[in-house]
DNA sequence: CTGGATCCCACGCGATACTG
DNA sequence: CAGTATCGCGTGGGATCCAG
């Protein structure tokens, strides 16, 4: 099972972009430091429970970094990590894909 | 739930990127057509019954493209779609990224 | 505000056997 | 050679309730 680890380049992003809101979070993320609730609003579609798994998912990954504020209220911030970060490059294209694809779609 | 078409282009991209061989038989692929058994060949990890679904799969989403020669033995050979072609730069960059990571994890 | 803890179900995936 | 059919299970993900 660690077998994909650590030799496939293809198949290791294809671990981590498992998760089924990898990609969107990511997204999110890569226009800056973002907090758990503005995340949430970004993403209707998606439950409290399950983006927390998703960000816990993406921390265990090391593509984000979680930081906790010990205040009252408490406030969480996401960003991505230096490796996170170089994980742009790869959404830019698959915004350019994404768009062509639908586009595709419709005609 | 069908929502997510044709409106996000990372939520749309991540729908079809959800099959867990779907990357890597992209990049089996991206190399040019390729033969089923060619394919088998190339991902000893893969099973035959997860090969044909994944495969079926991306046929559906419009990817890949399926020809069936009626000759005996049967020879199918499957290549990118247009679209399917178009998603080799996010490939290109999931290879850079991958390699980086990999050698983020080890370190 | 930011979760954690459960429960529960559908679906994805692997394994096995069979086929034109 | 290139599948199909079927089964069974594990897990990912949604829903709900509880909490510091």
């Amino acid at each position: 099972m660690q077998s994909i680890y650590g030799k496939c380049p293809f198949a290791t992003t294809q671990r981590v972009l498992q998760g089924k809101w990898a990609i969107v979070v990511l997204f999110q993320l890569s226009s800056g430091k973002k907090r758990f609730n503005q995340l949430e609003k970004s993403l209707p579609e998606i439950t409290r429970t399950a983006l927390t798994r998703q960000l816990r998912q993406l921390e265990e990954d090391k593509l984000i970094i979680r930081t906790v504020y010990p205040e009252v209220p408490p406030r969480v911030e996401y960003l991505l990590s230096p490796i996170g970060d170089k994980f742009k490059k790869v959404l830019d294209e698959i915004e350019i894909f994404g768009l062509d694809y639908i586009a595709q779609l419709i005609s």
